[in-house]
DNA sequence: AGGATTTATATTGCACACAACTTAATTGTG
DNA sequence: CACAATTAAGTTGTGTGCAATATAAATCCT
């Protein structure tokens, strides 16, 4: 029992850390920008397809509206984001990058190139290490899901 | 840039992402031992080497006091550890199990097993990851150490 | 048409994380 | 010894995460 206690400890432990020490890294460059880790995660996604609605936003990033609701006014309140009921269905709020939204992406490319250094290892080994952490949270996410 | 971009954001949500959806796993089932996923990584490390003191616990999870002072409180008062000043030393306070404390480890010892049907790949794929996070963790925070 | 159900978003409450600051005890130095 | 510097833990303030709930609009059903 003690094995696999400090298997487990080592197993949760080791994505949790590894977690935390990115943003850890991210942390300074973001200052820059005024924003935080998960704002900028908004951002990413808005930069890639602007003007969505903020359930799209929690599919996408699988975050709950409880946590993307009050974030979405932060990043409007900063003026990088403009929100906006639709005419068609007054339910929806469709969410859009402004001027300085757009504007702040130049600033952001020289993050992953920083990133690849604090991190320390090959392309390949990073992609790889992407690629079986992709399949681990489908099948976390699974399971989270069936056991419901 | 927006490839570079776009891999960005696989890489640093890849691990956000597999981080949540783990805790998401745990939770259902600390929920019966009535505890939190940082709850129980504190709970882990007392296991394994009880009456340590809260910098210990801080290095030893890379958490900030700011974190764990409240949180052992909370175990506190769940009765789950207890905090003694030490004579030797007034500033600092050592954290100890109590029975129910040491009692919980009992009911823990399923959960490994259930992550690992919920993470649904072979041990050996499970301990490379771990091996390849905790280099990286090791070099995301030597990076951040290195530039603050 | 009209009321129940579903859907989209927002709000509340609690527990992290972490920076910055505070408090109190110990150590180091002249 | 006195007093500055350091160390250990706690507190405050902001921003997540997420469960549970609230609000309001659209849809479904008869």
């Amino acid at each position: 029992m003690t094995d696999e206690l400090s298997l487990d400890r080592q197993l949760c432990f080791s994505l949790y850390a590894a977690s935390r020490a990115m943003t850890a890294v991210y942390r300074p460059v973001l200052d820059e920008l005024g924003i935080t880790y998960p704002q900028y995660l908004v951002l990413l996604a808005l930069w890639e397809r602007d003007g969505r609605g903020v359930g799209d936003l929690c599919g996408e990033l699988s975050l709950d509206t409880g946590t993307l609701s009050p974030l979405l006014k932060r990043l409007g309140a900063l003026g990088l984001v403009e929100r906006q009921r639709l005419a068609s269905d007054e339910r929806r709020v469709e969410i859009r990058l402004t001027e300085r939204g757009r504007a702040l992406r130049a600033q952001a490319c020289e993050i992953p190139r920083r990133l690849a250094v604090a991190a320390g290892m090959p392309l390949a080994d990073i992609d790889e290490l992407r690629t079986i952490l992709v399949r681990l949270t489908d099948s976390l996410s699974t399971y989270t899901r069936e056991e419901t």
